[in-house]
DNA sequence: AAAATTATTTTAAACGATTAACCTATGTAT
DNA sequence: ATACATAGGTTAATCGTTTAAAATAATTTT
């Protein structure tokens, strides 16, 4: 059916080694002998067998990306950054959802690696990747992570400025004379860790002090069409520290929380931002859509998904490259609209 | 560094092939035989080696999905059923975004059959497809199209009940009293013709007569992310109905065109469902927290993406079936919420 | 018990590239 | 003139499977 080397090879009076050698420039081939090879292979219309050359060179183009919830509109971001950066190199990306279950996304892992996979981006559910040491033992596949920190797994991420964003976004609060912000979020992770982070950088340096009451952290991992459908756990965080009276500003740490905030201010009819300002880290199109459009810190889940193809890309190529793990930030920033 | 099925041949004690007729159950083992072949894998740890069982095969186990616009969550939900089924079988999917260019589309399917795809699934951007054929000429692929219909090239497709749908929302407005609906959508293509299809019936049902000039189609292809940026065609074909107070409802055709006639309903403050009653095509979450809700044509994207897996898959593990192109038809329903 | 049938296992040839090791000219230094 | 490089090209092994075809063993039939 389609033509190999060999018959190239013959048609050019060639041996196969100098087809492979001129396709592939990896040897001085005489210029006469080159284009005999050159018109053999447009006569043929010879196309090389991708196959047999992955599997001669133990590679297969594909990097897998293991994504906790491919319904949130974040991580479809990081996709297509990650899609459009490894595209430039030959590479595929394979995606896998796991829906923030940790069995499923070991599960995903492992399908991955057992289709031999060139490399692994990882958007983990829970923070512990402890078991990515056991399966990865005996494969030599480089890994980076995006969004969440892992912890008992050492790699290369690309992670937002998350401190940095909360900081600047709290700190627009405080400045429109708020003191008492609920900060609302149903994750509790290294990434909602930076973010509180800010959000009390942000208040020492006002001079306030800290209610611990007003940070209020979920547990429990639900992704967005689950969290959709059910109310959502923000939507009774934001009820409960508003009908208290405790505070006058609401800040939700991801889009999920978002979500339900801004659910509960719609249905409780409070007015924004009169009655309680509310902000949000993760931007969407939506957001502008909303009565009030919803101010936000926005995050670049292309650029990170970008940057983290490049990261994979460089470990792959230069396996050699003993270089440490590198965390890279990617920054974040203030969009304002209309409901602070 | 791998243990490779010669290895675990001779520690059972057997040949190669038998350890592959045991592993790929190819053909009867004796149960003893079998055992011992069982205990040398658990032994050495083998794992079989999928690149070469891919060349040997002469298949990758990954499907292309070329969408036109990544960029809009419809797809992403094709993306996200499609993954879900095609893992069932074994099947990576490798996304591939056209980014509403033709030109990307092509060089993305040449792409993913030079890397050697078993099958493309394909959301086209224009829906002239004949250089398919061209390219397709000696790669013995199967392809599956959805949500919009091609032409030039046969295949099976995947679609939402296009006209039964935009039926089922005109009749609702017309139930509602609005005699003089305005139709709008950016784009111009067959998915659109059924869908103005099912405007035509509604108005015939009810006795009406169809307006010319309330048909507003475009013929631009715009991503989702560009039309966030500009303010969108609908925007502006919106605004020139009801200024020129043609129209007591507008349909949007698309989600596209859904936020552009959003937006001008919007920033005209007009009230909704009292001065202009807005129904649109394709669902989405953000629908339910602008204000008013507004009411959709409810798709089901995801069901489109596993239906599509489906079919790809045994056109792939049935190859002699000469069965004809089949059409899949989704079906779609009416979300009521407070805009009409 | 020999012949015929069936079941199990082995042999060895693919699959289509890459690449180390080996030739063979041709040119250069001694 | 001899030895030595160097450039251009070929040979043949190799990657790890699968799978026809052949060989052998076990079972059934006569």
């Amino acid at each position: 059916m389609s033509v190999s080397i060999k018959e190239v090879a013959k048609l050019a009076g060639v041996s196969v080694a100098t087809v492979s050698n001129v396709l592939n420039q990896t040897k001085n081939v005489r210029a006469e002998t080159k284009s005999k090879v050159e018109i053999a292979v447009s006569q043929l219309k010879y196309q090389i067998n991708p196959l047999a050359r992955n599997f001669r060179k133990g590679e297969s183009k594909v990097i897998g990306f293991v994504v906790s919830d491919l319904s949130n509109y974040f991580f479809q971001n990081v996709a297509i950054g990650l899609e459009r950066s490894l595209s430039n190199y030959g590479y595929l990306v394979a995606l896998m959802d796991s829906k923030e279950s940790k069995t499923l996304e070991i599960e995903n892992v492992k399908n991955l690696l057992a289709l031999s996979v060139d490399g692994l981006v990882i958007a983990t559910t829970g923070e512990d990747c402890c078991y990515l040491n056991l399966i990865l033992e005996n494969h030599d596949v480089p890994v980076v992570f995006v969004d969440r920190k892992p912890f008992g797994f050492k790699s290369d991420m690309v992670l937002s400025t998350n401190n940095e964003g909360a900081y600047l976004g709290i700190k627009h609060l405080i400045q429109k004379g708020h003191e008492k912000i609920g900060f609302i979020t149903s994750r509790n992770d290294s990434t909602m860790g930076e973010r509180i982070e800010g959000y009390r950088q942000a208040y020492l340096e006002a001079g306030l002090q800290v209610n611990e009451n007003h940070i209020l952290t979920g547990d429990n991992n639900v992704s967005i069409s689950q969290n959709l459908l059910l109310h959502g756990i923000a939507y009774t965080q934001a009820k409960r520290l508003v009908e208290a009276g405790e505070v006058t500003a609401l800040f939700a740490g991801n889009n999920l929380s978002s979500i339900g905030v801004y659910n509960y201010l719609r249905e409780a009819n409070i007015k924004v931002p009169e009655e309680i300002a509310f902000l949000t880290f993760d931007d969407s199109f939506w957001l502008s859509m909303t009565t009030p459009s919803i101010s936000a810190i926005k995050q670049d889940p292309d650029m990170i998904g970008s940057v983290a193809g490049q990261l994979i890309y460089e470990r792959i190529s230069d396996k050699t490259n003993e270089q440490p793990d590198r965390i890279l930030r990617i920054p974040t920033c203030l969009v304002l609209r209309s409901s602070v």
